[in-house]
DNA sequence: TAGGTGATCTTG
DNA sequence: AAGATCACCTAT
């Protein structure tokens, strides 16, 4: 697709601002000759060196992590309760394991493609409202971990820009093992979207 | 609100 | 090496 987000944008330091600027992106993904897409509406911020809700506190490599300290701008997708794939992208430079979780998206493309793979209504908030919902109508799984975001399988591009006033910031969800990390405002959306969670 | 499901990590 | 944990979803 043409604006596909160059490199350069995955690379900045600041993960929450970058989890912030992600709200509005199209989040665009091509597997076979199954087209899919959708304008992200809710993310949340993990910042690995600082962060008790982050896989990578306290700088921690394990196979899972590792991914997270590559530089920004590939995928990290993992598995989690036996049954859901999440995917987030990451950022900042090599070293630093900063990530933002996509966790709703508004379809925008393919729709009869994620219906499929859901077995859902298009029409249903369910179709891609929800981490482990998303990645499954776009067709990602751990296969696509440390892809490249500037490739033709996962891409952002340009999507709909929303006005400040329209971006709300909370505390993340299902985090509350991380203390008082679990307090800090890094999950944002947009105001009034039928997609984002509860 | 409870149970499912399996990879990951271990006095969370 | 077995068991607790887990950035969730679906159905009662």
């Amino acid at each position: 697709m043409h604006n596909k987000l160059p490199a350069g944008f995955y690379r900045g330091t600041d993960v929450v601002a970058i989890a912030r600027n992600l709200l509005g992106k199209q989040l665009n993904t091509c597997f076979g000759d199954d087209y899919t897409a959708g304008i992200i509406v809710e993310t949340e911020a993990y910042c690995g060196a600082t962060d008790r809700a982050c896989h990578a506190f306290g700088d921690k490599r394990t196979a899972r992590t590792e991914v997270m300290y590559a530089t920004g701008g590939v995928a990290y997708v993992y598995f989690v309760y036996g049954l859901h794939h999440l995917f987030n992208i990451v950022t900042n430079k090599e070293g630093a394991a900063d990530a933002v979780l996509i966790r709703a998206i508004e379809p925008v493309a393919g729709l009869e493609v994620m219906q499929a793979r859901r077995g859902v209504a298009e029409n249903d908030k369910r179709l891609t409202g929800g981490p482990a919902r998303l990645t499954q109508a776009l067709g990602i799984t751990v296969a696509d971990n440390k892809t490249s975001l500037t490739g033709d399988k996962i891409w952002l591009s340009e999507g709909r820009y929303y006005p400040g006033n329209e971006i709300v910031a909370t505390t993340r969800i299902g985090v509350d093992y991380a203390g008082t990390d679990a307090l800090l405002p890094w999950r944002f959306f947009i105001r009034g979207n039928n997609y984002v969670s509860k």
